[in-house]
DNA sequence: CATATGTCCTGAGAGC
DNA sequence: TGCTCTCAGGACATAT
């Protein structure tokens, strides 16, 4: 996403901000709209950036719109799936596109901070996934006593790392998620770091992944395509891709779903 | 402190 | 067709 809106939003004035008329509850936003509006007018987008799954609009302000996207959740630039769930715009200056949050269940928010608040609310999470060494992983780890699948998905011990994404990490692993964290021995950490690194830059180089329900779209509105290469998610009984002989199982791990090889991925 | 659970919200799809 | 039920790329408050 942040790939995507920079070059329509990095350097360009602030004219306004808008909350779109819009049947259904509204989101979260922080401070009142009011109040934000005021602290944002005119101001100029200076870089946009992201910390794990959170996006970041910085502006010349010292302000930031920090934006959590959550379950379906988009930032676009081009017409979205429909008007309705049209949750929030950002009327750029001299661009041909402005930008806008789009979000049909709604657990998205958006706040502005300043950059104490910023950091106060990054600070509490971990290091993110996309940079922690295998040293730090371990530190974690080793003193986890959840289930690994579960450990995956707390933002604080390793920040980035989505219910998807968790069940493909584990299966290129050949770790079974009900294994409890602090179990794994170094030579599985050390693949866990290796793992989580290719699954998310595969998916983040082929936009994400667009599941059945047609949600998750790019900044231009179009299908991700990695969901094409998922081994185990959303594939309850059909046949291992690595072992070519093995089932997908699905189980529930703290009221999500997982789902893996029960050959590939052996308890131990 | 670490870990477990319910809750926020809308809509799609399954089963009857 | 229409109803009810379950489930959904997440994170947080609250309880244990």
């Amino acid at each position: 996403m942040v790939r995507g809106i920079r070059p329509w939003v990095e350097g360009r004035q602030l004219e306004d901000v808008v909350r779109p008329l819009c049947r259904c509850k509204p989101i979260a936003i922080q401070p009142a709209f009011s109040e934000l509006r005021k602290r944002v007018q005119g101001r100029v987008v200076d870089r946009v950036w992201r910390r794990a799954k959170r996006i970041v609009l910085e502006l010349n302000s010292g302000d930031s719109f920090l934006i959590e996207p959550r379950m379906t959740g988009l930032m676009l630039v081009a017409d979205p799936p429909d008007v309705q769930h049209l949750r929030f715009e950002w009327r750029l200056e001299g661009s041909q596109a402005n930008l806008w949050f789009w979000d049909r269940r709604g657990l998205g928010t958006i706040t502005l901070c300043r950059p104490e608040e910023r950091d106060a609310i990054f600070s509490r999470l971990g290091p993110d996934a996309l940079e922690i060494t295998p040293d730090q992983w371990w530190a974690r780890l080793s003193v986890a006593r959840r289930d690994i699948k579960v450990a995956l998905l707390d933002q604080k011990l390793v920040a980035g790392i989505g219910n998807l994404y968790a069940s493909e990490i584990l299966h290129l692993c050949g770790i079974h998620p009900q294994t409890r964290a602090s179990r794994l021995t170094r030579a599985r950490v050390q693949k866990l770091h290796e793992m989580t690194r290719l699954v998310l830059e595969e998916a983040i180089l082929h936009e994400g992944s667009t599941l059945s329900d047609g949600t998750y779209r790019n900044v231009l509105n179009q299908d991700g395509g990695y969901q094409n290469s998922h081994r185990v998610y959303d594939r309850e009984g059909m046949t291992c891709p690595t072992c070519a002989s093995g089932t997908i199982q699905r189980i529930v791990q703290a009221q999500r779903s997982t789902f893996f090889c029960s050959r590939c991925q052996r308890k131990r």
